[in-house]
DNA sequence: TCAACACCTTGATTCAGATCAAATGAAGGC
DNA sequence: GCCTTCATTTGATCTGAATCAAGGTGTTGA
């Protein structure tokens, strides 16, 4: 345990998404108390590797701040992301001892986490929070199926406004301006890392983020500092004819 | 629970694929007895819809024979196949009333179905139901995440070889000459139905198909009747570094 | 026996995105 | 201030798969 990991060990938990989302909804004291003292934080650098694809992973964790991603690689280096972990989400396999896919933090990254032994038995005396992971799951896979459609079938344009609207959803509540309806954030990955994401290669993530800001629908400030104007038109450019259900 | 009750119970039922895979792992009598009372079946042509994505699904259900789509389409028609459900596979979702995605039948098809309503009142009453189905769920992610790479990353070639894989590994118990290390089996698709599971067009999938045979890696009897000399090989082709872990 | 139809194959051409190749720009170290 | 480094942009060219366009094959039903 890092000195880092004391001090936010001492600290007071309420921002622990674990607790929140996958216990709050039916828990009662003791299971809250009894989640209360088995977790536990890391810390990780930007670029670190949270744990390589095959690779035991003794606990499950949510993260509290940063992004990470789960990617999979083939022998030639070719590289798909499947998954963006922003703050609340949780990773993690109950009942499986290695994981299939790398993890890695692209921010700085903090998560809260269980030892996996300890979370597993607790799961089964506790019925809520086994139920209330197959619906953080469930959910999980229905954003997975429609990143498979923007895979398979969408634009290089339609597949970087998606990943626009995506991230600038999930940061909602952090957004400023959000009463003139324009929505400004920090892209959290680099060019590589959107195209790892979206199936494409750098060079076209970077070409058509230069389209849609010609093209008016967002603005660059800098490399990672983007304005959505309209967001209504910026969905009408991701090619989604529902609310954007991918993010849940 | 003795071995010989379990006997008892499998021999009136022996087909249901969610009492064996939902429930078995953990179960007591009285559970298995009171799923036995609620189940009932449901049966589909060839081509007819399940469910159409938005549609309110009252029931969950597995499949015990045939092979259904789930499948989801933007709004100037492009498509993408996000599951194939062959059976034993699962499908709906506990805890939400619309499906997000079409449920179609490719071939004919023979359901074991629960109504949703009493099939949640159980999961409540029977925590092992709710962990064997996050287990499921858990695997189905595992899948969704390497279909990810595979339309992400892969070549149509590839793409070809690892949806035959899929579908040969699937039929395993059916097969014919597994002793001679020939895999032989009925391809349960259309080119166009392949086509919109890999995010190809059907003309690709055709020209792939010949193509794989001009090499030698498969030979075609009529159009969907598929002998896999050398399943190796098949692997090889697919780009697969592990041993096809989308199959779970 | 032969339409009609659904499904599949093959060929010719086009094009979106990949690949190859510089050039630009911003941040940190000396 | 100047060099180095790394992320990014932009340009030129190439290519794998899409698109457009015939034909072929097998099945159903009159």
């Amino acid at each position: 345990m890092t000195v880092q990991d004391r001090n936010l060990k001492t600290q007071d938990c309420g921002d622990c998404p674990i607790r929140h989302r996958a216990v709050c909804a039916r828990c009662e004291t003791d299971e809250l108390a009894q989640l209360e003292q088995m977790k536990y934080y890391r810390s990780y650098q930007a670029g670190q590797t949270v744990v390589w694809s095959g690779d035991h992973m003794d606990f499950v964790a949510s993260v509290v701040t940063g992004v990470a991603t789960l990617s999979q690689t083939m022998e030639d280096g070719r590289r798909q992301m499947v998954g963006l972990l922003l703050p609340s989400d949780f990773v993690g396999r109950p009942g499986r001892d290695t994981v299939a896919y790398d993890v890695t933090a692209t921010t700085d990254l903090v998560m809260c986490c269980f030892r996996k032994k300890a979370f597993e038995t607790m799961m089964i005396a506790t019925p809520s929070v086994a139920q209330r992971l197959l619906e953080m799951t469930l959910d999980e896979l229905d954003s997975a199926r429609e990143w498979m459609l923007l895979l398979g079938r969408k634009t290089a344009r339609e597949k970087i406004a998606s990943l626009l609207a995506i991230i600038a959803r999930r940061n909602a509540g952090l957004m400023l301006k959000r009463a003139t309806g324009r929505l400004v954030f920090d892209l959290p990955l680099t060019r590589e890392e959107m195209s790892d994401y979206l199936g494409l290669t750098l060079e076209t993530v970077s070409r058509q983020m230069s389209a849609l800001r010609k093209s008016g629908v967002i603005e660059l400030e800098g490399k990672r500092h983007v304005v959505v104007n309209d967001f209504d038109l910026l969905m009408e450019e991701a090619g989604d004819d529902s609310d954007g259900g991918m993010l849940s």
